[in-house]
DNA sequence: TGACTATTATGACGATTCGTCAATTTACTC
DNA sequence: GAGTAAATTGACGAATCGTCATAATAGTCA
């Protein structure tokens, strides 16, 4: 009968704190993994290694992750997270809605440059022998995120309707513009290094190769400025530096 | 002493049978690999079950594909020489340039549709964790279909210089425009599904996208005539029934 | 405090799958 | 038809996955 505020509290507490030791742990965990897959590739990834690694056990670890495939998911979706800071610090970028997208391309790209294992990971996520044995949670999890990043695209292009930029002929919505976007971007940094591998080009940069991409399908879509009025070369430089000085403190 | 040209001529009908054999019921284990796939999702897909499926132990298998991975690969393989075969048909289309650049774009979204089993496996084999556990020689014969297959494309864009379409100012080389175009279709395609799946976009097709991206990168480039002065929808159509009635007998 | 319960961690273990290899069969030569 | 080279077989060892009975820990209540 009698109220009892301290035992609530302190439960409620207590049972806040374990949630959050065991996001840390979880986070441990990751690195761990991301730290196994840059020494001994994504074939050396086991889950006895993780273990090994680890200062937890077998079991404890499966009560993180479902299986070794919801590892991987796992590690996509913390991709994700460090791709959205990024996506957020672009779309602080002043200056025309032109300039917004460009920095969203170049948060994409610099994330696949700085980060190349997680980016394999979201290659490899969206692969089915991963999908088929990663928990519906976890999946869900991307999806969110995902749909998060594709929210931050499409402000950009409502920008550019706002002020004019841009104008949408012929059926052409603002979905699909985001997509467009994103396949260009997913495209041309995922295939950069098979490409180069094959001795494709040599000497060429992903980063000229992005930008020119973007480039070529904002002009065709008529975003003004067009690349032919405005320097979007020094646009981009002035991004990089705007995003990276920020990106080593990263790591919480 | 005497000449025994018999003998070397029985020797070499023979091996090249063997060969032969060898190189067909290889074929067929690769097809079997693909209904498994079809039936059992990636995660179904066992050397034991392969072994089951077909009429030969797991030694034998074992003799054609060094690792399970290496059988992603050679699924991979065989999807390029089938897209090699669309391509060469979409090269025979008649009309300008732009029309025949279409026309690959149409040939990989439609190979990326008739065999989703086999586009993923691309996807897949483009994974760290199934190019480290394939063999040398599988992976030489992957990279050396997908420059063929690139060298049409830039045969297109030559084609395009040829007939003044389009100019290349700005160091733009033809690689580069290769590789976006690469990366264009490669991430339309790619990422069509997953968008879908998590309802990003409803009752927007495939080709209506595809066709949308090309256009406006083709644009973007100044490749004549642009989309605003030529039906380009109904040449994608035109393009679709050209290469659809040659599709269904491929098979060999 | 100490007995009692709920939650979490452990790692030995069974199950699955991979990849190998000694023994055997088949194909070919003389 | 004896002898040799090449290919096939499938039982087996090795590696990895994922589970679960047991143990430890944290929390609750008298």
């Amino acid at each position: 009968m009698k109220a009892q505020p301290p035992a609530v509290s302190i439960a409620a507490h207590n049972s806040d704190n374990r949630a959050r030791l065991k996001q840390q742990r979880e986070q441990l965990l990751l690195q761990l993994a991301q730290q196994i897959l840059q020494q001994e590739g994504f074939a050396g990834l086991t889950m006895d290694r993780l273990t090994a690694a680890s200062e937890v056990s077998k079991g404890t670890i499966y009560n993180h992750f479902c299986s070794k495939e919801d590892l991987i998911t796992a590690l996509s979706v913390d991709s994700l997270q460090r791709q959205l800071l990024l996506f957020q610090q672009a779309l602080s970028v002043s200056g025309h809605s032109r300039e917004r997208a460009l920095a969203l391309h170049y948060a994409y790209f610099l994330f696949s440059t700085t980060e190349p294992t997680l980016f394999l990971c979201l290659l490899s996520a969206a692969t089915p022998a991963v999908v088929e044995k990663s928990s519906a949670s976890r999946l869900a999890q991307r999806q969110a995120l995902e749909q998060q990043l594709l929210g931050f695209c499409q402000q950009v292009i409502r920008q550019a309707l706002a002020e004019n930029a841009i104008s949408l002929q012929g059926g052409c919505s603002i979905e699909e513009l985001t997509y467009l976007q994103w396949a260009q971007a997913f495209g041309a940094n995922a295939l950069y290094r098979p490409a180069q591998q094959m001795g494709f080009f040599q000497g060429l940069a992903q980063q000229q190769l992005v930008l020119a991409g973007v480039n070529l399908m904002l002009d065709g879509l008529g975003w003004r400025p067009l690349s032919a009025d405005f320097d979007y070369q020094s646009c981009w430089q002035r991004i990089a530096l705007a995003l990276q000085q920020q990106a080593p403190q990263a790591q919480s």
